[in-house]
RNA sequence: GUCCCUGUAGCUCAGUUGGAUAGAGCAACAGCCUUCUAAGCUGUGGGCCGCACGUUCGAUUCGUGCCAGGGACGCCA
């Protein structure tokens, strides 16, 4: 509704101010909503934009163009909506919502429901988010963890504003790293048999290993080692990743991550796909020789330096089906493709981005989202790491420990490529230090005020309001007035954290409200069920938001 | 050495793409439950927006240069 009101705000302002710019470009009318309330409800520079050109000062530029609004108002017929036009200051020019408008949002958030917020902004485009995507080596890490609710995250609200998003895990199902991975497994089967050989450094040393060695060796039925060494290296290796990929699998549902698409670099980038997508490569002159190497040049899209796609001795580097594997989900028809990759990958980007632009797609067809780390803490304590001894902190780990919601509310708490430091101990304190509950809390306290109400037989509107006048009940409404906005928000900023900060926001207008205003009160049927039905508006809204960012929202705590 | 990110209250961080008196949570202090859940609310204190120039009506935001911290830079994946 809001959304709506700002852009008519916007095309009326323009068309009313449009002869003061005889012939000479207008500036563009932007028009926001101001962080301090007492600046109007929206409100526009345009006044400011326009002294230098006008060779006036701001503050008579704003008065006549305040005066020709109102009258492009007038005449849109915008003034039942628009209570009031102002000019402020240095020269803002400032709208003000009407009471119809406030009682528009509250109409039509009750109407929509669970639908609240939902709009076709993204018009079914194709997008794709591929996230986690971790190799099959080993259980998921806090960094997985982040990169998963973040991702879960985007796609669910990308999905409510319009997108057809796709959520996709790339298997890396080839290469040095599985390779590793059955040697290792391997290893600890022959040293289960008895037969005890060095354990190499790069190899896995986590005791998961053993585990699946164990489970491997019953599931063949292997009692000896030459009934071990008759199998190939091969069968273990694809035990192995079917073995982990289950693991991740449970781990992500337990989480509440699922994904629509799972794909295998073994089915994508096979070596036909590989020297397909090479020639094509080459026929563009994307591809030269140097010292038996074949040579990518990504410098010409702004790389450091050219790159590698098959080495001397004639194997190929990961990038190679890595640019198969991207040039893959463009033929699928995704129009953009969002990848969220660790700050270790960050190097990697330039490389990416030429490939993709080389095979005609446009730059910002490929947008990289870092997902900085996450530093885990337990009591003020950081805990240590390290991938390569096995030692680290598994989602698992974190799940069992804080619970689904504090984690995936924890881990989406600060912007995506910001640095964030996660307390343990702070996630799972009910305390009003951690702010999940805060927002929960909220959800459960509309439950027992409708609890209250049903008990002496009082019930909320639906329409037609017009006795929430008091500063907080306004407040409210704005708020809740506010939620699509800030969905469209998260796309352009490409993230999810706005979202998150609008929660906390949300609950806060809620919780003072609730404590300063009273709603269920027999002697004012009429009063109590407007604020019921405003109790019901921010009940769908937080529910919507917790909803969009994977936390559950309890009715009771 | 080259490139990228970060630098805002005691701590952790926002700051709506250049706007109005720079905000929130935590921590500290002082209050509010015979009334819908006190996991809540109210109030107080706290700032060289790393530093210096520049761009303009206007800079925490953009540019350049320094300072400090972190990261990436392989015919690895």
């Amino acid at each position: 509704m809001l959304i709506r009101l700002r852009q008519k705000i916007i095309e009326t302002t323009q068309k009313s101010l449009k002869s003061f710019f005889d012939g000479q470009t207008m500036p563009l009318v932007e028009v926001e909503v101001p962080a301090d309330k007492t600046h109007g409800d929206f409100s526009t520079n345009i006044a400011l934009k326009s002294t230098k050109l006008l060779k006036r000062p701001p503050l008579e530029v704003a008065a006549t163009f305040c005066d020709a609004i109102r009258a492009g108002f007038q005449k849109a017929g915008m003034n039942d909506k628009i209570a009031k036009i102002e000019v402020l200051k240095p020269g803002f020019i400032n709208f003000y919502l009407s009471p119809v408008s406030l009682c528009d949002i509250l109409e039509q958030t009750l109407r929509d429901k669970e639908n609240y917020g939902k709009s076709d902004f993204g018009k079914s485009r194709k997008i794709n988010i591929e996230f986690v995507s971790a190799n099959p080596t080993g259980p998921l890490s806090v960094a997985h963890a982040r990169q998963a609710a973040v991702g879960d995250a985007l796609a669910n609200i990308f999905n409510f504003i319009g997108f057809s998003a796709t959520k996709e895990y790339y298997v890396n199902d080839e290469g040095n790293q599985i390779n590793i991975l059955g040697n290792s497994v391997y290893l600890r089967a022959l040293e289960r048999l008895g037969q005890k050989e060095e354990f190499p450094e790069d190899c896995y040393q986590g005791q998961y290993i053993y585990e699946m060695a164990d489970v491997y060796l019953a599931g063949k039925k292997i009692k000896t080692v030459q009934q071990l060494q008759a199998l190939s290296q091969e069968d273990i290796r694809q035990f192995a990743v079917g073995y982990l990929m289950t693991v991740i699998k449970d781990e992500l549902k337990d989480f509440g991550v699922t994904f629509d698409v799972w794909s295998h670099q073994s089915k994508i980038a096979g070596e036909d796909q590989i020297k397909k997508t090479l020639s094509e490569l080459q026929s563009k002159r994307h591809i030269y020789e140097k010292e038996g190497a074949l040579w990518f040049n990504t410098t010409q899209y702004g790389d450091d330096k050219d790159r590698v796609v098959r080495k001397s001795d004639g194997s190929y580097t990961y990038f190679m089906p890595d640019i198969v594997y991207h040039q893959d989900k463009f033929r699928r028809g995704f129009e953009k493709v969002f990848n969220l990759w660790g700050p270790d990958h960050h190097g990697y980007i330039q490389r990416l981005s030429a490939a993709i632009q080389s095979l005609g797609q446009p730059k910002e067809a490929l947008h990289v989202l870092i997902v900085q780390l996450a530093t885990l803490y337990r009591d003020g304590q950081e805990i240590q790491m390290s991938t390569r001894r096995g030692q680290y902190i598994t989602l698992r780990e974190v799940i069992e420990e804080v619970g689904v919601d504090a984690a995936r509310f924890f881990f989406l708490m600060r912007l995506v490529e910001a640095h964030l430091d996660f307390d343990l101990a702070l996630a799972k304190k009910e305390t009003p230090e951690n702010p999940v509950y805060y927002i929960q809390y909220a959800h459960a306290r509309t439950y027992s005020v409708e609890a209250k109400a049903k008990e002496v037989n009082l019930s909320a509107k639906a329409t037609g309001f017009k006795n929430l006048q008091e500063a907080e009940e306004v407040d409210l409404i704005k708020k809740i007035g506010h939620f699509p906005m800030i969905l469209l928000f998260c796309w352009r900023q490409a993230d999810v954290f706005a979202l998150v900060n609008y929660l906390q926001e949300l609950a806060a207008v809620f919780h003072r409200f609730y404590d300063r205003q009273r709603v269920v009160d027999v002697e004012k049927p009429e009063l109590s069920a407007e604020r019921l039905a405003l109790i019901n508006a921010s009940r769908i809204v937080i529910a919507n938001g917790l909803r969009l960012l994977g936390v559950s929202s309890p009715q009771k705590m």
